[in-house]
Parts: structure tokens; sequence; C-alpha cells
DNA sequence: ATCCAGGATAGCG
DNA sequence: CGCTATCATGGA
């Protein structure tokens, strides 16, 4: 047994794809390293290598693993709530390994914030830039990763810090959400124990974040699965292929659509569909070559 | 060059 | 209420 080896724990991931989860629009830090990948879980430096239906995972880590990458999500019986439908039924073909994560909440927050009229690629770039420069040096497998800066130390920065991080007119809106963080006038501890409905209000009184980044978050970070984020691609695919004969039917309406038609796990099949279409349709083709 | 990107929001009729 | 223009930047 090589150090590498010694130094990972192996545990079962069945119907896991990992690299096809890091790569889903959810999270946008994760680098290939070898035949896996690394990155942070919150301040956490880690290594995730997928072997079969196996995880190799930095020793000491596995609670971390397991809860981030929602191992406990039974998908069989989440595919099984939805409804007999050819278009979800070739998405959830096409991207049934994906899990929903559960990333630290002002993380979460704080990249989609910054991800408004951007692409993929783009929010990636942006993110691993922040991470570089103002957020705490992390060494795992023979190479750097950095965390997230916490709103504490974003709050201490200049707008023209953030600017520099080519973030445009989403510098600000970055900048006000960690100091309205940092000051206590906005707390994200303990909103976990509230309705959807209310993370989602508190949420929305950040500036630059409407319905569909609150929604992000409550998916991607506080695990509410039901919740599904209307953004242009989940639009178009749900205007062509369910509402044919009204381009012009509005987010709130697709969203209620989506909650009573895909039922409890919406945010499920609002995650098969995207990563679906993105990588069908979509002109980012080849961004895994970026990793 | 031109268009578009995991949007939000002020300002209009 | 619903609609529109606008915001800053880079990749396709």
């Amino acid at each position: 047994m090589d150090n590498r080896t010694r130094s990972l724990s192996r545990i079962s991931a069945q119907g896991l794809d990992l690299a096809t989860t890091l790569n889903s629009g959810q999270v946008f830090h994760w680098t290939q390293h070898g035949n896996g990948f690394v990155g942070a879980i919150d301040q956490e430096p880690c290594y995730l290598e997928q072997s079969g239906n196996e995880l190799l995972v930095t020793k000491g880590l596995v609670p971390h693993v397991r809860r981030y990458l929602a191992l406990d999500h039974r998908i069989d019986e989440i595919q099984n709530t939805f409804p007999k439908d050819s278009t979800l039924d070739a998405a959830v073909r096409y991207a049934s390994g994906i899990r929903i994560l559960r990333q630290p909440v002002w993380e979460c927050l704080a990249t989609f914030l910054t991800s408004a009229l951007k692409q993929v690629a783009h929010i990636r770039s942006i993110s691993l830039l922040i991470r570089e420069r103002y957020g705490n040096r992390l060494r795992i497998a023979g190479t750097t990763v950095f965390s997230y800066p916490d709103p504490e130390v974003l709050a201490k920065l200049t707008l023209d810090d953030l600017l520099a991080c080519r973030l445009g007119f989403r510098a600000a809106n970055l900048l006000a959400a960690a100091r309205r963080v940092a000051s206590g006038e906005i707390a994200l501890t303990g909103l976990n124990k509230l309705s959807s409905d209310e993370i989602r209000t508190v949420l929305c009184r950040f500036p630059g974040v409407g319905d569909k980044i609150a929604n992000c978050v409550l998916l991607f970070a506080f695990g509410r699965l039901e919740v599904v984020p209307i953004d242009v691609w989940i639009a178009r695919v749900l205007r062509e292929k369910y509402f044919p004969k009204k381009p012009k039917i509005r987010p709130a309406e697709l969203a209620s659509f989506c909650q009573q038609y895909f039922g409890p796990y919406a945010g499920y099949a609002q995650q098969y569909l995207f990563h679906h279409w993105r990588l069908t349709y979509g002109k980012e083709l080849g961004e895994p070559g970026l990793w």
C-alpha cells in the first residue's frame, strides 16, 4: 500500500457520477487532479476519486463527504416519484449519477450572487479568483486549493478590490451581502429550521438576490429538494416541451407547474433537465477540458 | 463584430 | 400588475 492509498478511505457510492455532479452547475471550484478532483468542503481540503461504485476520499473527511455529496439521498426512490414523461426520462438516463449537493450556505449564496447573467465557465473563473485572493490557502494531495472567504473577510474589502475580480455590476452586491452578514444584520445561521418560503424571504433581502438565486441556495445548500430554480435554460426546456403554445409564460408560473407536476423532488428533476439540455444544446461543449 | 450568459431591479404605462 | 431597458464582462 503506497502513501497515496494509505491517506485515502474507500467508501461505497452506488450510482454516483462524481465528475458529472461536480460539473453540473451547482458548484464551481473543483479541479481535476490526477485521477480525481481537489477542492475544499468548507475549510477542509479534500481529494475525491471515483473508482467504479466506490469513492476514494481523503482520510478523516468521510462524514464531510457523505454529507456534501448527499450520499444518503435515495436516488431510486426519488426517481420513482417522477411522472412518466419522455423528456424527463431522457434527462434522467443522461444524468442519473448527479447528486444535489449540500454546500455551505454562505459559499453557495455568494457564488450564485456572482452568477447573474454569466456562463458556467466564467462563474468558475470568478469563483476561483475570489478564493485564490481572499480564501484560506490549503494543501491537499501535493497541490494547493483555497476555501471560499468568510463574509467577515470580504466585508473589509473595497469595491475596487472586488471589481478587480472581474465581477462587474455584481461586485457591489457581493460586498453588500458580505457586510450585512458580517454585521449581523442578516443571519444565515439557524435558517435551516425555517420553511423554504421563510428562508427565501430572508435570502431575497440581499441586494441582487431574487427568486432564482434564492432557490439555488435553497436547493444546493439547504437541501430543499422540492425547490426549482428557473434560469434561462430550464425556462427554455419547459416552454418548448411543456408549454409550446404559451411562449410568454412567466417564471413564477413555470415554478409552480414544476412543483405540482414533478412532485416533492422537483429540484432533482430540474437538475437532470438542466444538465441534459445544457450539454446537449448549449454552446459550452468541451467545458470539462477546462479542468 | 454580434449575441448571449444558472438575473435583478428601477421605471414605465 | 406586466413589460422593458440596463447593468459589466468574457466566451462562443
